[in-house]
DNA sequence: CGTCTCTTTGAAACGCGTCAATGGCTGTGG
DNA sequence: CCACAGCCATTGACGCGTTTCAAAGAGACG
């Protein structure tokens, strides 16, 4: 059903889980399809199944920036819960995913039926609020390639998949789109993972990075100086 | 009771009001008192009286980020409703200040007895969230000419006091919480200030800022590239 | 009335964004 | 299956907005 355990399920009997994806129904994407936009009427909340979408917010500008990466178990829409009116940002699938949706009523009726539920989602949005200060923080006082090589790590952790050369990133990933993730430009973000590479840390293939070398790149994401 | 009409209390009938104001408690605090730190348990739920709290976070390097000031009617802990377990902040007393204030087990019974109340916090919660990565990411694509400007513009909106010179920001202020405010240095945020009263865009005396010509900073909050 | 916080101002260094130009890889369509 | 079109990545040079460091002045609060 779902790759990983959903923290929106978590905690939840067999029989409440049963009818909440009962009354859900899928929804399949494919690469670059839009699920939602920035600004929309928030009428459905969604749960990833499987594939990745990529949150993100457009600045006035044109640039992307990205708030984060949904994968399987992950939620999107949470607003819906809590009486919001519209989607705070836009999700698009990095690559082909199947979603769960379900309307707002049928959300409402689901969370009086089940308050775990309601609970679930709103620790959900509590800890992506929480994120975004962390990362507002971060931006603030930190330098561009401490964050970026926290951003690998994270994005490691969150899902990777194990490989032979290390820990693989689970979704396609451009660097324009890392660099929307730190706020930075995508030239900076490329000549830090050119380094990076050449150092063995990581490894880069054309979408797709792979961490080499954790306990270094976490040396450079902790380190305010360092050499070379 | 409360100066401004207060979001969380909003569209509750009078009997609903009147019940929830019995089950608090009032609290007073003097300048720099600390109502909560950031990490503590998230226990009491708090709303504005009179006076303001500055909610802040520490970075480890010690510099402080301001996320926002709460005045007359501003709620404080919404933490506390969704069932989060720590504040994400710390809150200050910037002067003197009387805030109300409900325990965990108050808030739930109130919130379960009126839905609305429920609706309220949250919706409180969402629009910080959205305000957050509004932050997050004019912080990435701005300058920080254009922010401070924008932030003095926004605190003179948020419950400034009219004078004869130009709307007056209604609590204390200083250069060093203006740049944890728009994240730059304390340094930068008294050359723009110097300059932009010497334009008589502005008057400042001690920690008090009064607006004088809104019209010319949300121009410099606008412009990419202006003179002089 | 002194101490402490807040503020100002200058000079210098630097990280990072910006611009420009080229090369590579991919998925799509013929 | 091959080729073209388009997205993605690389790399160097340059400039500029901001931070950093230092040192002194001003006002407020106890």
């Amino acid at each position: 059903m779902m790759r990983r355990s959903s923290p929106t399920l978590a905690g939840l009997g067999p029989v409440d889980r049963t009818r909440i994806l009962a009354a859900a129904h899928s929804i399949a994407l494919a690469t670059r399809d839009v699920l939602a936009r920035e600004g929309d009427p928030a009428r459905v909340f969604y749960l990833v199944e499987a594939g990745h979408l990529k949150l993100s917010r457009l600045a006035h500008d044109g640039s992307e920036m990205v708030i984060r990466f949904a994968g399987p178990g992950d939620q999107f829409g949470g607003i819906v819960a809590v009486g919001g009116a519209t989607y705070p940002f836009t999700a698009t699938a990095s690559e082909p995913t199947r979603v769960l949706a379900w309307s707002r009523e049928t959300l409402h009726d689901l969370m009086a039926a089940c308050p775990k539920l309601r609970a679930n989602i709103a620790a959900q949005i509590g800890q992506n609020f929480n994120e975004a200060l962390t990362r507002l923080q971060e931006t603030a006082t930190e330098r561009v390639e401490q964050r970026v090589a926290r951003a690998l790590l994270r994005l490691a952790a969150h899902g990777g998949v194990p490989t032979t050369a290390g820990l693989s990133i689970a979704h396609p990933l451009t660097r324009s789109e890392l660099a929307g993730l730190v706020s930075t430009s995508l030239f900076t973000v490329s000549r830090l993972l050119a380094r990076w590479e050449a150092d063995g840390l990581i490894a880069s293939k054309h979408r797709h990075i792979t961490v080499r070398n954790p306990a270094a790149l976490a040396a450079l994401a902790g380190a305010s100086r360092e050499a070379r």
